[in-house]
DNA sequence: TGCGCCATTTACGTTTACGTCAATTCTATA
DNA sequence: TATAGAATTGACGTAAACGTAAATGGCGCA
C-alpha cells in the first residue's frame, strides 16, 4: 500500500525544473500502464529509443516517452527490428514535415510487408504439409498392422 | 572436375564393411543434394539428429542417414526444433509397430499446428496494422502540408 | 531507525541454428 | 611428388530481446 496510487498523485511533490502540468511516470507505472517489464524499459533506453528525465536516479518518463514507447510497440507488433524502429524515430524532427522520415517509414513497412506475406506463405505451406503428415500418423495409427516409415519422398 | 559424379561411381573403391550394394555420400555430397552446408550436417550430427559412419575421418551418409536427414528437413519446414525432431525420431523402432513414436508425433503436431495458427492470426494482425500505417503515411506524404505525429492512440 | 519495497547499475546468461574463420590433414590427380 | 580441392576439428561470433542475479541506494512509515 505504498504505491502512488495509479499515477495521480505522483505529479505535484518537488517538481522545480518544468512548468506544464506534467503527467511523469516512473518506470514502475510506465511497465504496468504498457505491459513490458522494467528490464525491457532500460533495454529501450540502453538502446536509444527512450530517454525518460533523471530526478536523481530515478527515471520519469514524460508523455513525449509515452508516445515514442506506443511507437516502439506498434514497431515490433508489426515486425520491425528494435534497429529499425530507432532509425525510423531518430528522423523525427519537431519542426519539419518529416518528409525523409515518412519515406523512410513507408520504404521499410513495404519491404516488411513483404517479409511479412513471404511468411505467411511459408506458414500456410507448413500448415498444409503438417495437416497431410497429421492425417498420415492417424492413419497409421488407425491401421495398426503395416508398420512402413513415415516419410517416402 | 573431382567430384564423384553425382552419386554413381562412389560406391565400389575400397568399402570392406558393409556388403550390400551401398550408396554412399560425403558430406559434400549430401550438402548439394539436400540444399544445405557443410557446417549444418556437422551441427545435425553434433547435436545426435545423425550418425554417418566414418571411413578413418571421412563422414559417410548412408541411405539411412538421407531418410533421417530427410526427416529433419521436414521437421525443420514445420516448424519443429531439432530437439522436438530429435525427441521423434530417437523413439523410433525398425521392429515393432512405432506406436509411441506415432503419438508423440501426433501429439507434437497438433500443438505446432496450433502454434503455427496462432503465428498466421498474429501474422496477419501485423499485416493489417501495417497496412492502416502505410496508408496513413501515404496520406500525410500527399497532404504535403499538416505535419502530424503518426500515431495518435 | 529499521523494515519493506522500489529503483538503479553492471554484467553475465539464455535460446536457436547455424556462420565464419583458422589450422591442419587427407585425397585424388596431373 | 606437388598441388588443388575436400574434409576435419575447434573455437568464437551472430541475431533479438530480454531474464536473472547481485550489490547497492533511497524513501516512507510505524
Amino acid at each position: 500500500m505504498k504505491l502512488i496510487s495509479a499515477g495521480e498523485t505522483a505529479a505535484n511533490t518537488n517538481n522545480a525544473s518544468v512548468e506544464v502540468g506534467e503527467d511523469l511516470s516512473r518506470i514502475g507505472e510506465m511497465a504496468k500502464k504498457y505491459g513490458v517489464t522494467l528490464r525491457t524499459l532500460r533495454f529501450y533506453e540502453d538502446k536509444g529509443l527512450l530517454h525518460p528525465q533523471r530526478d536523481g536516479s530515478t527515471r520519469l518518463y514524460t508523455r513525449r516517452d509515452k508516445a515514442r514507447l506506443k511507437l516502439i510497440l506498434l514497431g515490433r507488433k508489426v515486425g520491425f527490428s528494435l534497429r529499425d524502429v530507432k532509425q525510423m524515430m531518430d528522423l523525427y524532427d519537431p519542426k519539419g514535415s518529416n518528409t525523409k522520415q515518412l519515406r523512410l517509414a513507408l520504404d521499410k513497412s513495404e519491404k516488411q510487408l513483404a517479409r511479412l506475406q513471404k511468411q505467411r506463405a511459408l506458414i500456410d505451406d507448413a500448415i498444409n504439409e503438417l495437416g497431410g503428415s497429421m492425417s498420415a500418423v492417424r492413419q497409421m495409427l488407425a491401421e495398426r498392422s503395416t508398420p512402413q516409415a513415415s516419410v517416402a519422398s
